[in-house]
RNA sequence: GCCGGGAUGGCGGAAUUGGUAGACGCGCACGACUCAAAAUCGUGUAUCGCAAGGUGUGAGGGUUCGAGUCCCUCUCCCGGCACCA
């Protein structure tokens, strides 16, 4: 490889050599504690700058100067302006490559990782920041991650931690699971083997109860605003409604109904139900449980049990305490049964009200999984007003069942009335939609399920429900085993195959619509169930072409016209009008009837006019074809379309609020009868070419019309009312988006945002301390135990079973329960690292503590963090994941904030000098390490401040010429030693306090780049004064140390400058030498500019104008005059009159 | 497709937020020093033109005395999300 040494290589240094300052001001500082930061100053205030702790890999690259070097520039400057800065640094020392790194070379990961930090803490040593190394944190150190552990327990406690068989993203190369963020095009982002989909017991986060808040809280924050929209994108919450649609089944089931406490299957609710049932073809029992005033489970059971078969077309549906005995009965069946309803169903006796007797004699312990196992689907419905069953005990019945909770609407609390509809309609299956437009629902003319919706996989364990069962089940395995990368492959074409058997009735319109399961549907959004309006869906339209489903339009877009003699006046009433818009084409050219209307020069139309009484819109337009045109053979092809247009009639003087119905005609031959004097007198027929009629057009509508004709769809229905929608035609979208789902539905929120799967199957992380005991279940280590240590092991492969390393040690995995003291196994799953990144800051403010992972009041002294500076790559994994952290620690009371980040840049990458990412396999790393050998680390540190704006995620190459600019300047700041005198240069003052100024003000916007700038000016203008006096010396020696912290204090000591100058303010600009006394003001004629000219600054508008009335004379010789615009101490600009 | 950001000399980038476009640095050219080269110093460097004078901030239109900056339409580039209902 051609090194770009060569251009460092001919550098030789004269005026200071880098190579003995920068390691002799390191050790002094470092011996004089210059940057011990104390936990706070009297009189000053602390401000706190982070940046993102780095992975010990092994090596510095100039990425980690460019994040930690650049932002010390910032620390130095704000430590100067008299605050008390916070800048830390540490180690994010867990996670996969050291674990990689100790298969691959048999080592041991600690032992890689902490010869790693050793050498890249000289590293970042060498780079002169005022990292404060007295609260190093390291994430791999027990005294840190008994921490990390401790906040995971109260995660847990509080019920945010939970285990839940997940699909997970499996590395098949890695053998470990990946979270969706690690997964990039379907590729794991380590090792880019394809990655597959597996289900495996998984902890979990509940980062989606905060998805609310973390959304809401982002609006207020001052951070960029790209990041706010990244992460907003990233939840990715909708609004929309929940709307269900029953199903009708061929089927013919038998419903098992068991009644309640105090209840009998005589009562009339019960009989109401009954019939109903019967009258859809199904078989009812009711069997009578014995002593309902002092129920027993053995008797209840006993007695259900015995009073029919149970089978696979079994739907059992339990009341109250039935729903506890229907339970009790799944825990003994064989064989599966259909369906199980629970209605105001509990699994615990906490009731609202009072207690009742059968409370003992029940037992309150439920076999989940076998209950699960018996039953192939699953309503929980739940009534909000009930009075002894509260929400909390629904929600417990439906963690049992795996099932969420369905709120019903009940005549009488409980589901006591004489008749409940809901509950019927419930005891038919049903199909929950998510929609965002549930105005739509008239348009909804079929039902997509993804392949591995719960009533799909239900259905396919029967053989008798669907028609074509083994097709669906075809269809379900192949899309299972495509990747999310095929499916999206797929995108052009649509697939699915079509429910036979079964249709879903459309609750609007009462209508039955065909049922289908397709691919473009995903399972893990809104209810992994749709309803498709193929008229206003881009994807549904695709699918319902392929498969031949008819379209309804229910929305037609509405067009005001706006400019023009029929522009909609606002203050004139209105008339609606149901008219016709022809589209009429020629009978042999690709030619289209426009006409011009010669009263109103500006307007260019299709045939169009009003439908009469008694006529549709096809005969309509056939008339006015012939009224206006006088074409007589028009033939009817297909209707467009339907819009609404409002504009002012000219002639009838009022406003047209028009319902149009866009008809495609076709002319079949050129035969004509006359037209009216009056008609032809208004108008002309213009042919106008295929591609020429949406220019042609002058109306409103006319790209709606146009792409509905041409493309044969547009989906336009975000701004329009309603069509075919019943009672609710003319409503405008927002009201029928209000009213439909208070009638068919109910709000719901859904979120992009899913939880966090927190649990590795990989060694070298966080062990997670639970204790898996078969009696008491899944239990927390207790807190005095913490922390759970990682022991070490003999070899670091993951189990081919996808188990942790931990796996294989069974000193660590065999434990006594801590709640019992039976046998036990810990949890051999680990933390992903984005759980121990996700609090780190709070451990730099107090980093010392045994007692806490940091007492509240250390805390305090530095938390929000003032200014966290990173990676852009970060925005959407760690900025999310520690603010959910950080908010739920808030809602413990453990943090005082509820945003962790006052402010937050993104940083850009430094490109190889090829303007290439930098990697090893191109050749266009450079090594930080030679730079600074060679040109030192100010220059380092300098260059890569001066290459473009810091914030914003920009990138810039690394050009050597540029490297050597920078040390160049610094060359000629040592070299203008010799020009210092005892004597001030007054004539610098205006140049050193403007620098004062702007460079302080650049600092503190992150513009780096101009500051230096700024600082370049500074010496040139030294250097053309040649010399600068003593206390200006000062001066600029003072602003140069946040820049060239060794160099500054090489000068500084130089020029017998006590103490050290990191310990110097921040000077003071003084406003008087800014002022000047001549200002140039520029001058223009007609704006373009024709010279300049020097004025006192004081000089008033009209001695400026003379002033430079006299250089442009020339120009302004026999001309006019007609304005004179002065800014004063800018231009002046002279307006002539037009020639 | 959706969301966000951007486009200024040979290059990285400035431009007081509507007021002299190209600061500063790199590169390049010429000159000084040197036997020579490097380093250093000096001068120049948007572009067309000998000049006077034109023309220029992705393209086209608009607002304005005046537009890199504001508005509309379009093109391209970068980042994020993506069959999200």
């Amino acid at each position: 490889m051609k090194r770009h040494g060569t251009v460092y290589e001919s550098f030789a240094y004269m005026n200071y050599d880098h190579t003995k300052i920068e390691k002799k001001w390191q050790e002094l500082w470092s011996r004089n504690k210059v940057y011990t930061t104390p936990d706070s100053v009297p009189g000053k205030d602390n401000f706190y700058l982070l940046v993102e702790f780095p992975y010990p890999s092994g090596n510095l690259h100039v990425g980690h100067w460019y994040s930690f070097a650049v932002p010390d520039i910032l620390a130095r400057f704000t430590r100067m302006s008299g605050k008390n800065v916070l800048y830390p640094i540490g180690f994010d020392a867990f996670g996969l490559p050291a674990e990689n790194a100790a298969i691959k070379n048999n080592l041991n990961p600690r032992d890689w990782t902490e010869k790693n930090i050793a050498f890249m803490t000289k590293q970042i040593e060498s780079m002169g920041t005022m990292f404060d190394w007295s609260r190093e944190v390291k994430t791999i150190d027990p005294a840190y991650y008994k921490w990390t552990q401790w906040q995971f327990l109260q995660f847990y406690k509080k019920g945010l931690a939970y285990q839940k068989e997940t699909s997970v993203n499996w590395c098949p190369k890695d053998k470990t699971v990946l979270a969706n963020e690690q997964v990039i095009d379907g590729k794991c982002d380590r090792c880019g083997s394809d990655v597959v989909q597996r289900q495996m017991l998984q902890w979990n986060i509940k980062i989606t109860d905060y998805a609310d808040r973390l959304l809401e809280d982002l609006e207020p924050l001052d951070w960029p605003r790209e990041i706010k929209e990244a992460q907003k994108n990233w939840i990715g919450r909708s609004e929309g409604a929940e709307i269900d649609f029953p199903l009708n089944l061929p089927q013919k089931y038998k419903f098992v109904i068991l009644h309640g406490f105090k209840s009998a299957p005589d009562r009339p609710r019960w009989l109401w139900a009954k019939a109903r049932l019967e009258e859809m073809g199904h078989e009812v029992i009711l069997p009578t449980l014995p002593n309902p005033d002092s129920p027993t489970e053995k008797e209840w059971v006993g007695t259900a049990l015995a009073a029919t078969t149970y089978d696979e077309n079994t739907v059992l549906v339990g009341h109250s305490l039935g729903a506890v005995t229907a339970l009790k009965v799944l825990e003994k069946l064989e064989r599966p049964i259909a369906r199980l309803v629970t209605v105001g169903g509990f699994i615990s006796k906490n009731f609202k009200d009072n207690p009742r007797p059968f409370e003992k004699t029940f037992s309150w312990t439920f076999d989940g999984e076998k209950i699960r196992s018996s039953v192939r689907s699953i309503t929980v419905l739940h009534d909000p007003r009930d009075h002894a069953v509260s929400d909390a005990q629904a929600k417990e019945l439906s963690d049992l069942l795996q099932t969420p909770v369905t709120v019903g609407t009940s005549n009488e609390p409980h589901f006591t009335g004489d008749t409940e509809p809901d509950v019927v309609m419930w005891l038919r299956p049903t199909i929950r939609v998510f929609t965002t437009r549930p105005d739509t629902l008239f348009g909804a003319t079929y039902l997509v399920l993804s392949p591995e919706h719960p009533w799909v996989t239900a259905a396919l364990r029967h053989t008798n429900v669907l028609k074509n069962t083994d097709e669906v089940a075809d269809y379900v395995k192949q899309a299972g085993k495509k990747t999310e990368l095929e499916r999206l492959a797929d995108q052009k074409e649509k697939t699915g195959v079509r429910l036979e058997g079964v249709d879903a009735v459309n609750p609007a319109t009462g209508e039955k619509i065909p049922v289908y399961v397709a691919d473009y549907v995903i399972a893990t959004y809104g209810t992994g169930a749709i309803m498709a309006v193929p008229a206003h869906d881009k994807r549904d339209s695709d699918f319902a072409r392929t498969f031949n489903i008819p379209t309804v339009q229910v929305v037609e877009p509405v067009f005001r016209r706006s400019d023009g003699g029929d522009a909609w006046r606002e203050n004139e009433s209105s008339k609606p009008r149901t008219a016709v818009m022809c589209i009429v084409k020629h009978w042999t050219n690709d030619e289209y009837l426009c006409i011009r209307w010669k009263d109103f020069a500006q307007i260019r139309t299709f045939v169009s006019g009003g439908i009469e009484s008694g006529e549709d819109a096809v005969a309509a337009g056939l008339r006015e074809i012939r009224e206006e045109t006088g074409f007589e053979h028009a033939k009817f092809v297909r209707h467009v379309a339907s819009g609404r247009t409002q504009f002012y009639h000219q002639v009838k003087k009022t406003n047209i609020d028009a319902h149009f119905e866009y008809v495609y005609f076709e002319l079949t031959d050129d035969a004509k009868v006359a037209v009216t004097e009056e008609e032809s007198s208004h108008l002309e027929v213009v042919w106008t070419k295929r591609d020429e009629v949406q220019n042609f057009l002058t109306i409103a509508e006319k790209d709606y019309v146009w792409e509905s004709f041409t493309k044969g769809q547009s989906f336009n229905a975000e701004n329009g009312t309603l069509i075919h929608s019943g009672s609710y035609d003319g409503m405008t979208v927002a009201e029928a988006k209000q009213k439909m789902t208070e009638a068919f539905g109910r709000t719901k929120k859904t979120y992009k945002l899913r939880d966090w799967i927190v649990s590795r199957q990989r060694y070298w992380g966080v062990p997670i301390p639970v204790i898996h005991c078969k009696t008491c279940g899944t239990t927390p280590v207790p807190e005095n135990e913490l922390p759970v240590l990682l022991p070490d092991v003999d070899d670091y492969l993951p189990s081919g079973e996808g188990k942790s390393p931990l796996a294989k040690v069974g000193s660590f995995v065999n434990v006594k329960c801590p709640a019992c003291g039976g046998d036990a196994e810990r949890e051999t799953d680990t933390l992903d690292t984005f759980v121990d990144s996700s609090w780190y800051f709070l451990r730099y403010t107090d980093a010392q503590n045994a007692s806490a992972f940091a007492a509240k009041d250390k805390q305090d002294n530095w938390m929000p963090v003032d200014m966290y500076s990173g990676g852009a790559e970060h925005t959407t994994m760690h900025l999310l994941y520690s603010r959910f952290w950080h908010k739920a620690l808030y809602d413990m009371g453990l943090v005082s904030e509820p945003e962790p980040y006052a402010h937050r840049v993104n940083h850009g990458l430094v490109l190889g000098p090829d303007g290439q990412k930098m990697s090893k396999s191109k050749g266009n790393v450079i090594d930080p390490d030679e730079i600074v050998e060679r040109l030192g680390a100010d220059t380092v540190r300098m260059y890569l401040a001066f290459m473009g704006p810091y914030t914003g995620g920009a990138s810039y190459p690394w050009n050597p010429n540029g490297v050597v600019g920078v040390r160049r300047f610094l060359e000629r700041v040592a070299k203008a030693q010799e020009l210092v005198q005892d004597a001030e240069v007054p004539a610098l003052n205006f140049e050193l306090h403007k620098s004062i100024k702007k460079i302080g003000g650049d600092i503190s916007a992150f513009k780096f780049n101009t500051a230096i700038s700024q600082f370049m000016i500074l010496l040139n203008t030294i250097e053309k004064e040649k010399g600068i006096g003593k206390a200006q010396w000062a001066t600029l020696v003072t602003m140069l140390a946040p820049f060239a912290p060794h160099l500054a204090e090489e000068l500084w000591s130089l020029q017998g400058g006590s103490n050290s100058v990191h310990l110097k303010t921040w000077p003071i600009y003084d406003e008087k030498y800014l002022v000047e006394s001549t200002v140039t003001v520029a001058i223009q004629v007609n704006g373009k500019m024709r010279g300049e000219v020097n004025v006192p600054a004081d000089a008033d508008k009209s001695a400026v104008e003379s002033a430079a009335r006299e250089v442009v004379a020339a120009r302004l010789e026999g001309q006019e005059v007609i304005r004179v615009v002065v800014v004063p101490g800018r231009l002046v600009n002279f307006v002539l009159k037009a020639e």
